[in-house]
RNA sequence: GGUUUGGUAGUUCAAAUUGGUUUAGAAUACGUGCCUGUCACGCACGAGGUUACGGGUUCAAAUCCCGUCCAAACCGCCA
């Protein structure tokens, strides 16, 4: 028996026991007549106390020892197990390990050579394997809530067919004719339609999906994609199932019991923030010029005013020092600050505000609640201010106060069509259905029944109502430029199939690796993944992509 | 595909102002020894470098130039 408890259980309770462990050496403390070694595994951590050790013991090595549990003279209470120590009478080494060319408990900065060349040992990093044991409770709690909720798991494959709508696809050569090729599958978009056409009702999976562009912070060539799609719904139905979903998620995970999931616009949200992945855990935006004539005093006409509205959950004091530092650095700057109260007691700050409506509008649109703040930045109209904006909103960016606050968004009505280089190119897809249904002669103001889930200004994943309906379908694809000869070469067997009575029908992709950088507040998806490609997509673990050696 | 930056002990990083005798350092890891209570143990000593590789310019190259390889960020791309 190579163990009868993990490095992590043992406790006070368990004094006196004979206990046998096994594990890798952590760290060890040798004096004359007395050493210390942690052994760790998976579950933690153990110190284990040696009379007088007679081996040669390194780190790394893979050790059993068998001893009695005993009660520390001195506690670590930094650690579980921090209580109590192993006395050691009998100690074998299991296996040797070289000197290892990473510092296993160092957090290193991104993408080290030696990070993703010995990957299996980085594993050992206790940050990195509690990300994968995030990550493993996250896809449990998915698959969870699908199947209360009466959906069913179905696998699609992953030997598709090339497209050439979309991004580029990883193609697998067929061997048995030669210039004939599979391709991975960027989504399983179209199977998922034909599932519902199958009148499988409500169909979910877990999925690798594959696309050939070059990666990012939140970007990998293959990732993990929750999919699902469901029929006989309309938009607000889905809505309802995105809303029970994330509200389920973050009351699983970080026990938040109240959450206002936002539902705006395309429209909306492009006017207001210039962005359509909005982080509106505070909100930062420029005036609009056209305003200044009825709210703004003549003096200050040539400045920038930027409104920066600061809910609550803010610690003002901490905001007010660096904002205003900040600004005032330059003394023809100003902040203005008003909360609720002075607003409706009219307060004006009448060298540069005409009307106290201005004012009032803003807090009343734009307030979560009573407490929140309302900033004005009057900036100097010089070169800088874009750069004093972009710091201020990268400190609240990283400011402590937004650990624990998620705002959820459903942005819906996109443009079903973008206008590029001479083309029109799908906004969402190409299966997309027109906003109420109906095609208008006017492409470019043709809307789309698709929407996005973004949370904290991370796009966490989009979706659709799909086209039903077979000339509904023709049209789009002629709209999109598609030949007659691609159309039939690689949609066919899709267009064939809605002929049968098609039910209406929609659903939606997340990226699992995004949606849990969003709830656990995190920048880097490789941090979340096991065995990671590098900014070339190569694994420079096993050294792929690589020739294929003939025998 | 484009732009930019970088490659220095096993590892993470410095300095070496415009080429000039610099001992190319530190921390950590490693090795040896000392230490009865450590827990990021401590202390002493030691070993570790063809300055990514190849070529060029020069009396002299880590430094300047060219090429190759490798890495990072951004843009494009991501229906």
């Amino acid at each position: 028996m190579y163990r009868t408890h993990n490095c992590g259980e043992l406790n006070i309770k368990h004094c006196n026991y004979i206990v046998t462990l096994s594990g890798w050496v952590d760290s060890i403390r040798l004096m004359k007549n007395i050493t210390f070694i942690d052994i760790r595994d998976f579950y933690g951590i153990t110190q284990l106390l040696i009379p007088s050790i007679k081996k040669k013991i390194k780190k790394e090595y893979l050790i059993q020892i068998k001893g009695k549990v005993v009660k520390r003279k001195s506690p670590n209470y930094n650690i579980n197990t921090g209580n109590i120590e192993v006395y050691v009478n009998k100690l074998k080494i299991l296996n040797k390990s070289i000197k290892i060319p990473i510092d296993i408990k160092k957090e290193y900065s991104r993408n080290k050579v030696n990070l993703l060349k010995y990957r299996y040992l980085y594993l050992r990093n206790f940050n990195l394997k509690n990300n994968l044991i995030i990550k493993s409770k996250i896809l449990n709690l998915i698959r969870n809530f699908f199947i209360k909720n009466n959906f069913i798991e179905i696998e699609t494959p992953l030997l598709v067919k090339s497209t050439s709508e979309g991004a580029r696809n990883f193609i697998v050569p067929y061997r048995k004719k030669k210039g004939y090729y599979y391709s991975l599958p960027q989504s399983p978009q179209t199977f998922k339609q034909l599932l519902m056409i199958g009148g499988i009702d409500k169909y979910y999976q877990i999925v690798k999906c594959f696309r050939d562009e070059d990666i990012r912070k939140d970007r990998q060539p293959e990732f993990t994609q929750l999919d699902f799609e469901l029929s006989f719904i309309n938009r607000k139905n889905i809505f309802n199932i995105i809303i029970k979903f994330i509200k389920y998620l973050l009351y699983k995970i970080h026990n938040i019991k109240f959450i206002n999931i936002k539902i705006l616009s395309y429209k909306y949200i492009i006017k207001k923030y210039y962005t359509d992945k909005p982080d509106l855990r505070f909100k930062i935006y420029e005036i609009s010029k056209k305003y200044f004539k009825y709210y703004i005093n003549s003096n200050y006409l040539n400045y920038k005013i930027y409104s920066l509205i600061l809910p609550n959950y803010f610690n003002i004091i901490d905001i007010n020092k660096y904002v205003i530092i900040n600004l005032l650095k330059d003394q023809n700057n100003k902040v203005l600050i008003y909360n609720y109260k002075n607003s409706i007691t009219n307060r004006l700050d009448k060298k540069v505000f005409k009307n106290i409506n201005f004012i009032k509008n803003i807090i009343k649109k734009e307030f979560f609640s009573k407490k929140d703040l309302l900033l004005f930045l009057i900036l100097n109209d010089n070169k800088n201010y874009k750069k004093l904006i972009n710091k201020i909103n990268n400190f609240l960016l990283r400011s402590k106060y937004l650990n624990n606050i998620y705002i959820p968004i459903i942005i819906y009505k996109f443009p079903l069509f973008k206008y590029r280089k001479g083309k029109f190119y799908s906004y969402h897809h190409p299966f997309t259905n027109p906003y109420n249904g109906k095609l208008i002669n006017n492409i470019n103001k043709i809307f789309a029944d698709s929407y996005d889930l973004i949370i904290n200004g991370i796009e966490i994943g989009s979706g659709s109502i799909r086209i039903d309906n077979y000339n509904m379908q023709k049209k789009i694809f002629n709209i999109l430029g598609l030949s007659k000869n691609i159309i039939k070469k690689e949609f066919n067997y899709f267009l064939e199939s809605l002929k049968f009575g098609t039910p209406p029908h929609g659903g939606m992709g997340i990226g699992i690796d995004r949606l849990i950088l969003s709830l656990f507040n995190k920048k880097d998806i490789m941090d979340f993944i096991a065995f990671p490609k590098n900014y070339l997509n190569k694994d420079l673990m096993i050294k792929a992509p690589s020739k294929i050696i003939k025998i």
